[in-house]
Order: structure tokens, then C-alpha cells, then sequence
DNA sequence: CACGCATGGTTCGCCACACGAACTATTTAC
DNA sequence: GTAAATAGTTCGTGTGGCGAACCATGCGTG
């Protein structure tokens, strides 16, 4: 019986810490008039530039969802299309310079206040589930969404 | 400098795994016809009928996008509005028949495909992830997003 | 009782988002 | 050098989300 209850309660866990987190995250792309998805975008572009095929992937979006939304982020200034001087059909969007600023600042709010979530976890637990959560990830391949600071992109040169 | 590699570990892992449920859990929406937001307001519909302003509590919606997406949902034949006998301006919005069944199959497919995510996880190590997580959404006050089944939405009678 | 305010929902106008299908332009493969 | 693959865009459609304005009904206080 107890075997039955478990189970139920890590998909419970997951998908309410999802919402949260998701919640969250959402408040703070509007403290900054961005939507969560324009967020998202300037975080992803923080680490380097990509090309729109390379972002479809990552963010998980269709080709023409991704050209709307590097449009109306263009049209705010945010972010530019650059040739690819390799591939003439290529583009690689990068940041401005006030979408730098802006990714800057957003990203810390967003981590700020997501870091708070865990707040009653102490340090043990919190490095408990960050190796947890982090394994769960990696399993399931999940692009390197968000950050990619500290972590350097290494695969942007070899490929 | 353990320590700042901690902080953004904690903050990261969380939004990953964010993303890698929201995913999920819409690729399981899409595979029964559902958008991730009908399929969430049947959720939270499986359990007991709500009224509106209730549920934007829940869902986190504002009045207006509540509406909307009951109006669709109720087009397609997956809920119904029936009005409340105590209060003549206020609606009971409940499941159909098909609605209903619809539910069941979703939540169980939903609930089967997260289930898998922490498939690299022992036993001890699932219980371990759901503790954590379970005490960081109570700390938050997360509404009972999915699955108020076995949960019994309790607070119900009590208002 | 009547006035006014609060509450529950809907309507409206606006914009963002997401997709597939069809299209253009380049690159690559043969 | 043509054919197929690849990179992106355009277009049409439906969904989602919000605030402001609005209509009812309920409720409280003088």
C-alpha cells in the first residue's frame, strides 16, 4: 500500500513544483514587461548567440512560433537578427544592448525569487534535491534551458 | 565558492525540471485533443465541481481568461455551467459525461509519463525527491493543482 | 426599506503564442 | 547540374491571458 501511495506522490510533487516554479517565474517576466516566453528567449541568448533552428530546439517551438516571437522581440528592441556568414539562409539571433541590460536584470529577479522557494529546506536538503532534480533532468535530456553561464556552452564550438 | 555553485544549482535544477513537466505534461494534453489548459481545468474538475472565482484561485487566472476557457471547453462538450442554488448570480462548473471520461484518461496517461521521468531514481531516493519537493509547495502555498483524488479536497464542506 | 457597496460572472478589445502548411532561398548530395 | 535537404519566413487559425467596463445579485448600514 505504501508502494501505490509513493508513486502517486512524485508525480503530485512534480507537477505542483512545476506550477510554481512556472508561476514564479511568470511574475517576475512581467516585473520587467516581458512575457515568460520573451524571458526565456533573452536567457537562452544570454549564454551566445542562435541560430532559429538551434533555438526551436532548445525552447521547444515550432519554426514559425520562434520567428513570431524573435519578431515581436525585435520590434521591443530586445534581441537582433545577424547574417551567418557560413550559411547564407542562416541567421544568428543575438542580444542588443538594452536586451543584455534587461536579460541581466531579469534573470537575477527570476533566480532571486526562485532561490526563496526552497526556503525552508536547509542546506543538506537543498544540495539533496538540487543532485535529485539535476539527475532527473539530465535523464530526460532536457536542453540547457536557462543558465548557461557558469556552465559555458561547451558544445557551441564543436559542432 | 561551494556556496554560490549551490545557490544556482538549486535555482537551475528547479526550473529544468519545470520545463521538462510542462512539456510532458503538454505532449500528454496534445495526445488527447486537449490544450494544456483544458486538460488542467479537467484536473482540477475530476474531484468536485467549482465555482468560478474559485477556480481562478486554483488555475491562477484571471476572471476574464476563465471565462474563456470554460466557454471552450464547454463548446466542446467537456464541461457544463449549472447554476448555484444559494447564490443565483454564481455557477457550479462540472464535468460532463464525456467530459468526465476524457479526465480519466488524460490524468492517467499524464500521471503514467511523469511517473517515468525519475525512472533513474531508486526508491528511497523517489520518496526522498517527493518530501523535499512536497515541503517546498506546501511552503508556497501551491492551490491542490492535479489530483485532489485521493486528497479528498477537504476544505469543500468546510466554507 | 433604500441606498450604496461588494461580489460573481460576462463581454469586449487588445496583444501574445503556438501550430501546420505553403513558400523562398540557399546548401549539399549525387 | 539537377534533386533533395535545410534555414527561415509568411499566412491563416485557434487558444490564451489580461484589464476595463459592464450587469446582475447579495449584503450591510443608516
Amino acid at each position: 500500500m505504501g508502494k501505490a501511495e509513493e508513486n502517486w506522490g512524485v508525480v503530485t510533487a512534480l507537477v505542483r513544483s512545476s506550477f510554481l516554479v512556472n508561476a514564479v517565474y511568470a511574475e517576475a517576466a512581467r516585473e520587467y514587461g516581458l512575457t515568460p516566453q520573451q524571458g526565456q528567449l533573452l536567457c537562452v541568448l544570454m549564454a551566445q548567440p542562435y541560430g532559429m533552428s538551434e533555438l526551436g530546439a532548445v525552447l521547444r517551438l515550432a519554426k514559425s512560433s520562434l520567428t513570431e516571437l524573435v519578431n515581436r522581440s525585435t520590434q521591443r528592441g530586445l534581441v537582433r537578427r545577424e547574417p551567418d556568414r557560413k550559411d547564407r539562409r542562416a541567421v544568428q539571433v543575438t542580444l542588443t544592448e538594452q536586451g543584455g541590460e534587461l536579460a541581466e536584470a531579469f534573470y537575477t529577479a527570476a533566480c532571486r525569487r526562485i532561490d526563496e522557494l526552497p526556503a525552508g529546506l536547509d542546506e543538506a536538503e537543498r544540495a539533496t534535491l538540487t543532485e535529485l532534480l539535476s539527475r532527473v533532468v539530465r535523464d530526460n535530456n532536457v536542453p540547457m534551458v536557462f543558465l548557461g553561464r557558469d556552465e559555458a556552452a561547451p558544445s557551441a564550438h564543436g559542432r
